[in-house]
Parts: structure tokens; sequence; C-alpha cells
RNA sequence: GCCGAAGUAGCUCAGUCGGUAGAGCAAUUCAUUCGUAAUGAAUAGGUCACCGGUUCAAUUCCGGUCUUCGGCUCCA
């Protein structure tokens, strides 16, 4: 029979053929490293016999799919070895996910990372035998008769709630056997190096209201070099922990006494967050936006015709009654940007308007969620609402959409992952065509921008679509900061209207973003990219003068003056250390330029540059170095 | 909120099978006046997260609360 490669050669194999039986034909090497074939498109295992003519792919370890595949068998293995370690555990499921794997048990007796040495042991064992993994098809009923023989009530809840007729597959590896789409490495033997990484709990089928499982995520790799290599980046990660690097580089704290979630912004970081929101506020009045602030509470009758107090109540803080009045502290800013907009009557020449504002806002998030900066519960909001016409608004996505990439590009973030949210199944509002346009002048901005979305089919809100921008950092890892949403809500709620040029009543279009998302995150992110080493012009302090000797101070003092005066954000370490010391302690303080000063510098009027990272560059004019921090500064210059 | 783990000096962490605690770094003082990632010595610093209980005695055991961490759910 004759089978198809990806080069586009065909290749011919003895009838029943399998894909293993493909790999070994094309080299032995080969066959070694393929983990599944991909036959016609879909993932098999490679002991699947091939049809004729099929178009037949080897995938390996190096690949997402062959990842996938990998990690999958090593979960099978992790169960395999829990199960024989506590037989009484009842498993639930095991995927590959983008790092490593996980599975879920349901156990009597917990169990914790203390265990996991043993775990791990009884893993290697499994996988010194080289045991194969074999498929097999039953029937639905068959199935469930297996599973819930074994008192796998899981697996039988799994299989219940699959199509009648399907037919079902199980994979076994010795005494183990589990419920799987597949496909499987051929056997656990390729499985060369495991690691089991941490514990958790986890919803069964991730719903609160169902038991609490026990998740345990680990790791392999075909080689003991890879598992090095990952556990060495998951320390490098550690390291850019921007709650380690906030606190080293004395950017922010928290406290027990001011309460979760609630950042306390330190001079540095003080520095840091004046110089993203300036930037923002000339970028914005650049771009056509108008810059306006609105209070911190508000009246309950405000967030009564918003909705708020309807739908988003379990988010916000309790009520306060000023004057028998009752308020609410703010968890969004978009009320009072439309009441704003209401104060006057509005002209289809009026529009559009764009309202930006750095709002400050309070959102009651679940104590378990919190995260450093990254989730909190007081943050700042790079908000703003973009008030038009239907006809202005495919060109003003595209606009919003243009300058947003324009500021994360800015500080340094060049790729990006893109989704487009559209309309929920359940529950919406807006009429079927605003939605249908809406959502295409969405797709047709991202398109415009030459970049590609992924669709995340009725992930929109219920008022309206939306596209959620995920910036990717220096270690590929993704975060959500930009959204851009469509709102039909509340210009209905509020009776938002403008004057048409036939004097009619309108009702204008409303879109909401936030292209850092806020403050507070984007700071997190930015702290995790750079692993500290911000780029010159956002360094709270740019240089450090450093004299080698007391003798040297006034002459140091004299060039900070300079820096001082060429506006750079510069200091002097007057302390009576040792040059050495201090050079360290500007180097773990990550800052760009040191100044060094002594001796020759003082009578040749220079000074000494050492740039963070980069170690001595010799004696510069401090004119020349001057020009070039000031060129870095213009040109945001990535470290 | 739920599951699990944790909270000891400013930071990183030891320690006490119940008899009120220790290191390194940081800080302060003194000596040193130094040439590109840690000079030396001395000193000071803790209601062992908080509140109860058991006990002659609790930082240690038990209970509750708060906070943090890893997840789940949710999300800027």
């Amino acid at each position: 029979m004759n089978v198809k490669l990806p080069d586009g050669s065909t290749r011919v194999l003895a009838d029943h053929a399998t894909a293993m039986d493909l790999a070994l034909s094309i080299s032995e090497g080969l066959a070694r490293a393929s983990v599944a074939a991909r036959v016609n498109g879909s993932m098999r295992d490679l002991s699947a016999p091939l049809s004729e003519g099929a178009a037949v792919e080897l995938v390996k370890f190096d690949s997402d799919g062959g990842k996938q595949v990998f990690w999958h068998t090593a979960s099978h293995i992790m169960a395999q070895a829990v199960k024989s370690l506590w037989p009484n555990v009842k498993i639930a499921i095991g995927p590959s996910i983008d790092a490593g794997f996980y599975y879920d048990f349901d156990t009597q007796t917990p169990i914790s990372n203390d265990d996991f040495p043993r775990i791990e042991a009884k893993m290697k064992e499994i996988i010194a035998q080289n045991l194969p993994l074999s498929r097999r098809e039953l029937s639905k009923e068959e199935a469930r008769a297996y599973f819930s023989n074994l008192g796998e009530t899981y697996k039988d809840e799994l299989i219940r709630d699959l199509p009648d007729g399907e037919t079902i597959s199980v994979y076994s590896q010795g005494e183990f056997t589990d419920l799987c789409r597949g496909p499987h490495l051929p056997h656990t033997g390729l499985v060369k190096s495991v690691k089991l990484l941490s514990i958790a709990g986890a919803y069964w089928r991730g719903s609160e209201k169902n038991a609490m499982l026990q998740r345990i995520y680990g790791i392999a790799f075909p080689a003991q070099k890879q598992l090095d290599e990952y556990l060495l980046f998951l320390e490098e990660a550690k390291k850019r922990d921007h709650r380690n690097v906030g606190r080293t580089l004395d950017l922010f704290s928290q406290s027990e006494q001011v309460g979760p979630g609630l950042v306390l912004w330190h001079p540095n970081g003080g520095r840091l967050r004046t110089l993203i929101e300036d930037y923002w506020r000339q970028e914005h009045y650049k771009n056509g936006y108008e810059i306006v602030y609105s209070p911190h509470i508000g009246r309950a009758t405000l967030w009564e015709t918003s909705g708020h107090l309807d739908f988003y109540k379990e988010n916000m803080y309790a009520a306060m009654e000023i004057d028998e009045q009752e308020y609410y502290v703010k968890p969004m800013n978009c009320p009072f940007h439309i009441v704003m907009y209401k104060s006057a009557l509005r002209s289809y020449r009026d529009l559009p308007l764009r309202w930006a504002e750095l709002g400050t806002v309070y959102r009651y998030e679940k104590s378990g969620v919190l995260h450093g900066l990254l989730r909190v519960r007081g943050f700042t909001q790079d908000d703003a609402h973009i008030i038009c016409r239907p006809d202005q608004m495919p060109e003003e996505i595209r606009k919003v959409l243009r300058f947003c990439l324009h500021i994360l590009k800015a500080f340094g973030f060049e790729t990006f992952a893109i989704y487009l949210a559209t309309k929920p199944k359940e529950k919406s509002v807006g009429d079927q065509a605003m939605w249908d346009d809406a959502t295409a002048a969405l797709a047709q901005a991202v398109k415009d921008e030459g970049l590609v979305c992924a669709i995340d089919e009725g992930g929109g809100a219920f008022y309206g679509p939306k596209i959620d921008i995920k910036i990717k950092d220096a270690l590929n890892r993704e975060w959500q900061c930009s959204t851009i949403q469509f709102d039909f809500n509340l210009p209905e709620r509020f009776d938002m209207t403008y004057a048409g040029s036939n004097n009619d009543k309108q009702r204008p279009y409303m879109i909401h973003r936030a292209l850092l998302g806020s403050m507070e995150r984007f700071m997190g992110v930015l702290i995790e990219h750079y692993a500290g080493d911000l780029p010159l012009w956002l360094a709270p302090q740019q240089a450090m003068v450093i004299p080698v000797s007391q003798k040297f101070v006034a002459y140091a003092e004299s060039v900070h003056q300079v820096l001082v005066a060429a506006d750079l954000r510069a200091s002097v370490d007057y302390r009576d250390e040792k040059i050495g010391y201090k050079i360290r302690e500007a180097e773990n303080n990550k800052i760009p330029y040191m100044l060094i000063v002594g001796e020759k510098e003082c009578v040749a009027n220079t000074v000494s540059l050492r740039k963070r990272k980069k170690g001595d560059a010799g004696a510069c004019a401090l004119s020349s170095v001057i020009e070039d921090m000031q060129k870095e500064i213009r040109e945001k210059a990535i470290p």
C-alpha cells in the first residue's frame, strides 16, 4: 500500500502496516523519536494500522501535538502510580496542559507534596517496565459496566454523558486502564524524566457545586536534560516574580493592616507609575482623546440605572449612607462618563467623543484570587469611552486598535495574542444587526492591522462583543491587559441620544476600552517582562554616581548636578563603602547607568561609565554619556 | 468563596518532642579612604500573625480569626 508523507513523497508499505512501521522504514532514530502520527489530519497511535493513500505525518515531542500526547501518557502513568499506592483513590480526568499535565483524584486521605517522591518513584518503576499502551474500543454500555465495576464513578459519569452509540476507547498499560480518546505513546519507557510540581484542589468539572478533587501537576520529557532546562526556566520565572522584584527594587508593598488586594506604591513605584501615566496622557491627547475625572463614589440611583446593582452587586462594596442617601464606591467608571455625556445636548457633529480617565475603582474579588499586583481589589484602570455614530464606528475601532498596539509597543511588547469574543448564546441585549456590525468591525480592524485573532465563540459580554489583547512577555507567557468592548446596554439604560442631521433623536454607539488594563496589573507584567531591568525611560533611578572614596564626593556631587540639570534621575552613593560594594548594590537595584568617579576622572573631568549588566566601559566625557542617555530615553530603547 | 500549604528580626530562613528564641544579609556605630558585583569589628533589632483554650508553664499542643502562597471558580 502507498502512504503520502508531508514532503509530498509517497512510500510503499506492506498491507496493514502501522505508522510505526512507516517510521522504522525511514530510520530507527525517527522511530525512536516519534510519539504519535497525524493520519489524514487527525492524531493516531503509532500502532494504528494505516490505510491505502493515507497522508501520514510522524509526530515527535518537539511539536505541540507531540507534547500533548507525551504529557497525556505521563498523566496516565501518574494515575497508575497513584492507584497502585492508594487503591481506593478514584480517578477523574487527567489531560495534558500547555506545560505538562495534571490528574484529578478523589482521595479519602489527602495526598501532599511529601508524597511526591513516592509517586515519582512508582512512576519510574512503571516507566522502567516499558509497558505498552494498548487501545481497546468498547460500547457505551460495556464501558460503563467496566468502570462502575471498578468503582470509578467519575469515569462512569463521563461516559454517561457521551452521546449514545459512540464508540468509547480505553487505553491500558499493565494493570491500569483509563477512559481515553488517545492517542498515546507506544510504551511508557519513552518518558525518560518526570517531575511532580504541585498539588491543589480543583472542582469536579470545574463547578463550585461539585466535589473538590485533588489535582496533581507534573511535567515530563523524553530526556533528563530537557527536564533540567525546564526546572531552570521555572526558577527564572520565579526570579522575575514581580512580588520579589517589587520588594528588592522597593516599588510597592501590601500590608495586612491596610487590607488584602490593596497596593501601597513606594517612591520608586510611584515614579514608575508617574512616568507611565505621563506618557499615557500625552499620547491620549495626541490621539484625539480628552481626559476627564470622576468621583470615587456615586449614589445608588446611578448604579440602579446602570444596572450594576442588578448584575454586578456581588463585586461591589456595601453601600454607605450619607445624608440618608445610599452611596456606592465605584467598580467602574462608565456611568460617570455617561452622565457627563448627558450634561449637554449632543449633536451628530459633536461625535465621536473620546473620553479617557485613569479611574481608580474598587471591586470585591474573592479572597482566593488575589495575586500580587495582577489581581487586586483597588486598581486604576486606564479607561476610556468612545461615543460615536454608527457610521463612525468601524473607523473608531480601527483607530483604537492601532492606538492600543502603539502604546503596548512603546513599552517593549512586540507579540500579542488577540481574541475576538462574539455574542453569547444565552442572554444578550441589542439587536442582531448591531451585533453583526460590531463584530464585523472588530474582525476587520484586526485584519487591517495585519493581525490574526482567535474567535472566542459566545465569549462576549451580554452587552456586546469585544476584542481582548493578551501581550506575550519575555518568557512567552500571555497576559491579558487590553480590552475593547462594545456596549449596547448602557446607552439604552441611560437613554443616551444625539441630535441627527434631521434633528431626530439618535442612539450613539459606545465602546469601552482599556489599553494597559490597569496600572497595577500592567506594572506587574512590565516588571516580570523586564525582570526589573526597566528601559531607561522608565527606570525610577537612571544613574548612580559612585565616588571611589570619600575624597571624591565633591566631584561626584558636581557630576550629579549636571545630570539633574539634564533632567536625568540620578543620585550619589555617598556611603563610606568600597566601590565594589556600591557597584554590587547598584547592579542589584537594576540601575541602568553607574558613573564611577575617582582620582583619574576628577583630574581629567570625565566619568567612568558602567552600564547595567555590561561591566566597565571605561572613561567618557560626561556630556557624551548624557547625550547617549537622552537618546536612549527618546527612543524608548529596550535594554 | 472552596481545597491544600504556610506565617519566627526589614529580607531569606534555622529552631524549640511545652521551660518566653538564633544565623546570614540589611540597619546603626567605630575603624578603614579604598578603582568596577560583598573591608573588618561592635551594637541594636522579635507580644515567634492575632484572639481564645488546655497546662504550673504555650512561639511550640488544640480551636477560631486574619494574611500569604499554589490551584479551582472568576477576572483588568
